[in-house]
DNA sequence: AAAGATTGATCAATCAATCTTC
DNA sequence: GAAGATTGATTGATCAATCTTT
């Protein structure tokens, strides 16, 4: 697999070049207002970034509704951090936990109405704001170049992991 | 200024198409993956994302040190937030608070010796992380397109602030 | 024992005061 | 009073147990 095993192992530092410097600066300063302006355009509908991500997994699941583990899994959070966020939805009568069918060990998180209608209020200016700090900034062309690097990116990283299961 | 604003406003929601839909949702997920890479591969020299960041801008300063102030400025923390993790590095010896000079409201960050050690230890894995968890994966053209996207982004943005000024 | 989920303790981030110096 | 910086209180996130069911 290592197919440059035989060769001096040097521990070169690739610096970064001038032009992926000022990309990765950029990087750092779009992403960190984008997620600023995120949480301020919630704050109207009391709702912080996870608990939208939260919603609006749910709001696309079959029955308005996900077992714990794999809510988790969707929107990448730990399970305990899933744990306090549900609760807390679930104080604001946005989300209801109920037993699981056919799994006495599972926690099915279910959208409330209240929960919908919260979500569907936030949803359009929450997609405006996508919009405004990225989306609508970034041309066709970038779009497409950016879309074909992530996938290939995250392609390799699937092969990596596969192939190390395997060693 | 607004020149749209005799045509009927009508509030209608722009949704994002398929292919924006899997941008934003490849941009969660390489963001997500890229931050966590990012403090695992920290985690071997004991320092945060946002230790990291506070060192590295001390390191590149006149006299490896600013003011609060000015530190807050460049790492866009809240004021705050940069006492405590200063605060922090400091019972870690990596950072020292000192008098300022002329202003005795003032604070200067300065970084320890032990402080660049450390700094210039973590520096070339940081690199290789941002490099195999994004830069990398980012074809020339990419890069280039994307560079050209984020600062016509800013440049609009810092318009617009410029612009609310003067009403 | 492994999977599903929660809890307690700890650490980090945020917000609204507060204090000092300009 | 405004700028520079800190503090206290609260909320959020994380890690290592813990508990139950499979």
């Amino acid at each position: 697999m290592n197919n440059v095993r035989w060769l001096p192992s040097i521990p070169v530092t690739r610096w970064l070049s001038d032009e992926e410097q000022r990309l990765w600066r950029l990087w750092i300063t779009v992403t960190a207002d984008l997620q600023h302006r995120i949480q301020q355009d919630l704050e109207a509908s009391g709702l912080t970034e996870a608990d939208y991500e939260i919603l609006a997994h749910l709001s696309e699941a079959p029955g308005d509704s996900l077992r714990m583990t794999d809510l988790a899994r969707q929107t990448l959070f730990q399970k305990s951090r899933l744990t306090y966020r549900v609760a807390h939805l679930e104080t604001l009568g946005l989300v209801s936990r109920q037993p699981c069918e056919g799994d006495a060990r599972g926690v099915l998180a279910v959208l409330t109405k209240a929960g919908r209608r919260t979500i569907e209020k936030a949803a359009p200016s929450h997609v405006e704001t996508v919009r405004d700090a990225l989306i609508d900034h970034l041309r066709p062309g970038t779009r497409r170049a950016l879309i074909a690097d992530f996938e290939a990116m995250l392609e390799t990283r699937s092969q990596k992991v596969h192939g190390a299961h395997h060693h």
